[in-house]
DNA sequence: CAATTGATGTAATAACATTACATTCACATT
DNA sequence: AATGTGAATGTAATGTTATTACATCAATTG
């Protein structure tokens, strides 16, 4: 997936959320592309599903907010599952890789039988900085 | 944390909860407590926020939706880490706990000195009666 | 060109959660 | 019994997040 190909809406919200230091939500994306002639949530919903789906961005679940991946040049998808950790200070959020705990949660759900979608591990807490 | 110390809305709402056989919302159990007289979402807000506190409730995070905890004789808080899978398709939430996983989390953090609080592990996917 | 498909624009509404403020209850102290 | 305190409650209003419905537009293809 290069940057390239996107729309001319997923391209503005792309933008927003590498530019942007830490998560944001829908609606205050929203207010970021006003000038750009975005007016309804529904614009930017629409692109920000389809930059999930390329694995250029994530939602984090447990703030209700987005980031844009740290990595995509690969798209995401390449790197297997994706982990977070959140400062609730400051909104950095670090995103890693561990193989490991993926091996482990796959395991878990194969002896139980449980298809697996998507997964999601965020730790909430204070980085190192604002601690 | 006994069950018998909760106050009439904390036991109405882990009642409710602790019957149901999939996670519930908020505003889903604020209706079943109707006839309980509840009338507003903060009445069942706050419930909850005791009940997550006692460790007799969790929240999932990528579902805006709560289940009682698995084994609420102890409260939860006593088994470390909670993961979740999540059935999308009937609503069945396992809960288990994995101290590797659980150490795993805990040596990135500290690797960065990052302070961690609140960890979310969410497995959604297809359990294996509804595959 | 017609047909199809994906993207967009707009309005309305649904779903989830919090703020603000007044009141009540349980209980300890006097 | 009166008072003070802190926790819990009741209620209304509002804020925040996300989706449904429907019309239109643009690019591609048969």
């Amino acid at each position: 997936m290069t940057t390239q190909s996107l729309t001319r809406n997923q391209g503005l919200v792309f933008d927003v959320l590498s530019h942007a230091g830490s998560p944001l939500s829908a609606y205050s994306i929203l207010d970021k592309l006003r000038d750009d002639g975005f007016r309804a949530p529904l614009q930017v919903y629409r692109a920000l599903d389809k930059l999930l789906e390329f694995g250029l961005v994530h939602r984090l679940e447990s703030i209700n907010a987005f980031v844009a991946c740290a990595h995509p040049d690969e798209g995401c998808h390449a790197h297997g599952l994706t982990a977070f950790t959140i400062c609730e200070t400051c909104g950095q959020v670090t995103e890693f890789h561990d193989h490991m705990i993926e091996d482990r949660l796959k395991g878990f759900a194969k002896d139980r039988n449980f298809k697996t979608g998507k997964t999601t591990i965020e730790i909430r807490g204070t980085c190192a900085g604002c601690a």
